[in-house]
RNA sequence: GGCCCUAUGGUCAAGUGGUUAAGACGUCGCCCUCUCAAGGCGAAGUCAGGGGUUCAAUUCCCCUUAGGGCUACCA
């Protein structure tokens, strides 16, 4: 059996948004199901519309995620170049061939006269279709007009008659008539192959068995297969996938707040998270488990589980499946992950970072529980790099104004001071025996000193935030803090 | 407009010619508790509408509707 061999082929107009790399991911797993090889290439052919830096970032967005290509840019291959910028020649040969053949043509038509046609049929409530004017000019006359400099395209003759049938493994066979379709562009007049030319191109020469891509192009397919059927290329396998789709069920765009995969990385989102997350849409195992590592979903994956239908993402769940990687993933993973958040934040350094890597690391670990992304990591561990400026209103409203309260904090910040061992042991019990002693609830002097030494009504367990406080920082903060009510 | 795809709770989604139509997120209660998370328990909430076929349709067929895609010298 011939290896299976599969490709992703974004082109670099922007981000990765969650749907390429979704695209990509089933791709990839499609590949290491069956032992085959996963293909990256840019579709570049888009000289207007090609963006800086894009192929970066998509690079930079599926290593991130770990979807490694076997064959691709900074990678290389048998069968590159990778991108089709550099593979011009052998699309013209393909498509000059064509034309020797009598397979396809020269067109002259400007864009502004064909743009005129297409609008009269508009108006007349016809389909357009190009007139297929320029089939009978003479090769001499084509020659003549070349030598002028006249830019032409290429297009393919494409037969009046006659059906189409795509044999999807997701979709089943799905027919098109031939009537619906016109002699379409092969061959752009800056010498660029047209997507669908090149694409067939490449998907041949870089022998892809299976193409797997989002379902927006399914309509594109009996385009494609006539290119396949004029080349005289033998089919591979097409399955075509749902697209994702934003909240409103609108197609992804900026306006959608992050669709991009760097987006969710800056926001704080984990790579296993996202993977697990995007295969959960559109898929889903057979049984009911949906926390998935990769291998898990490896172990599990088959297109026949794919679904037909267009999926919503949910940033809820996928922030709730984020918090429970953030706290099953090893601590020294999270905190080496958590750091650059802090550094952005302006609550440690670089220095700092390697320094008190120990320190940081236990105040990632009381932190993380309460929290689900790695942003929320940095922004509840502020009061362990900062002294607390002011004090959260409702909290100020809730826990300082009883009556007696500095008094109580006075006592305990009396009590604490008096220990020499100062860890969690000692002082809950301190605290313990304080509210025993005052017969009071614990709540009534726990909420005021979480105030005091955090700003914050909720905080990691208080005695561990004292811990990692230490005790110096928690009776200054103390005194801070019955300096401020009396003040009142 | 033409062609194509799709249609199970707010979202993801399992499922079948006969089921009390799973499960997850979210929501709402309750429990636990030093707060917040987490956890435990429980609740509300779905087969888009209309026709067929059938003893029986959420499931099969048709229409309508809705959403999406293609209809470019974009990919």
């Amino acid at each position: 059996m011939e290896q299976v061999r599969v490709r992703f082929a974004p082109s670099p107009t922007g981000y990765l948004h969650i749907g390429g790399a979704r695209t990509a991911l089933f791709n990839w797993l499609f590949a290491q199901k069956n032992g085959g090889k996963f293909i990256l290439r840019i579709e570049d052919t888009d000289t207007a519309r090609l963006k800086e830096d894009s192929v970066s970032q998509i690079l930079t967005s599926l290593r991130w995620l770990g979807i490694n290509w076997d064959e691709g840019p900074e990678q290389g291959g048998e069968y590159g170049p990778y991108y089709q910028s550099e593979r011009q020649e052998l699309y013209l040969a393909e498509a000059e061939r064509l034309v020797n053949e009598g397979k396809a043509y020269y067109c002259f038509c400007q864009p502004d006269e064909l743009e005129a046609e297409r609008e009269k049929q508009r108006q007349l409530g016809k389909p357009y279709r190009y007139t297929g004017k320029c089939t009978a000019i003479e090769p001499a006359e084509v020659e003549r007009r070349l030598q002028q400099g006249q830019k032409p395209v290429i297009r393919l003759k494409v037969p009046p008659t006659g059906t189409i049938i795509v044999n999807d493994l997701i979709h089943g066979s799905v027919r098109f008539q031939n009537e619906q379709l016109d002699d379409f562009v092969i061959i752009k007049s800056n010498g660029m192959p047209a997507y669908n030319f090149a694409c067939v191109v490449d998907d041949y020469a870089m022998k892809i068995t299976h193409v797997m891509r989002a379902e927006e192009h399914l309509s594109n397919t009996p385009k494609q297969i006539h290119i396949y059927q004029a080349l005289g290329y033998s089919l591979p396998a097409f399955a075509h996938m749902p697209m994702i789709l934003a909240p409103d069920r609108s197609k992804l765009s900026k306006r959608h707040g992050a669709t991009s995969v760097e987006e969710f990385r800056g926001q704080g989102f984990l790579a296993p998270t996202i993977i697990n997350y995007l295969a959960l849409l559109g898929w889903s195992p057979k049984n009911e488990q949906e926390v998935l590592s990769i291998n898990e979903i490896l172990a599990e994956f088959t297109l026949e589980n794919v679904s037909k239908k267009a999926a919503v993402y949910d940033v809820k769940k996928l922030t709730w499946m984020n918090g429970l990687y953030l706290n099953s993933i090893d601590i020294d993973e999270i905190s080496g992950q958590a750091i650059p958040f802090m550094i952005s934040q302006g609550l440690i350094s670089n220095i700092d970072a390697k320094d008190n890597y120990d320190y940081i690391k236990k105040i990632v670990a009381a932190v993380r529980e309460r929290v689900k992304t790695l942003a929320e990591v940095a922004d509840a561990a502020q009061y362990f790099f900062k002294d607390v400026e002011y004090y959260d209103a409702k909290g100020i409203d809730k826990y300082f104004k009883k009556e007696g309260t500095a008094e109580l904090l006075a006592e305990g910040s009396k009590r604490l001071k008096q220990l020499t061992d100062f860890n969690l042991e000692t002082t809950e019990r301190v605290y313990r025996e304080l509210i025993e002693e005052k017969n009071i609830k614990g709540g009534d002097i726990i909420h005021p000193t979480r105030l005091a030494l955090t700003g914050k009504t909720m905080s990691p367990g208080l005695f561990d935030v004292m811990v990692l406080l230490g005790k110096e920082t928690c009776l200054k903060r103390l005194a801070a803090a019955i300096r401020y009510i009396d003040e009142r």
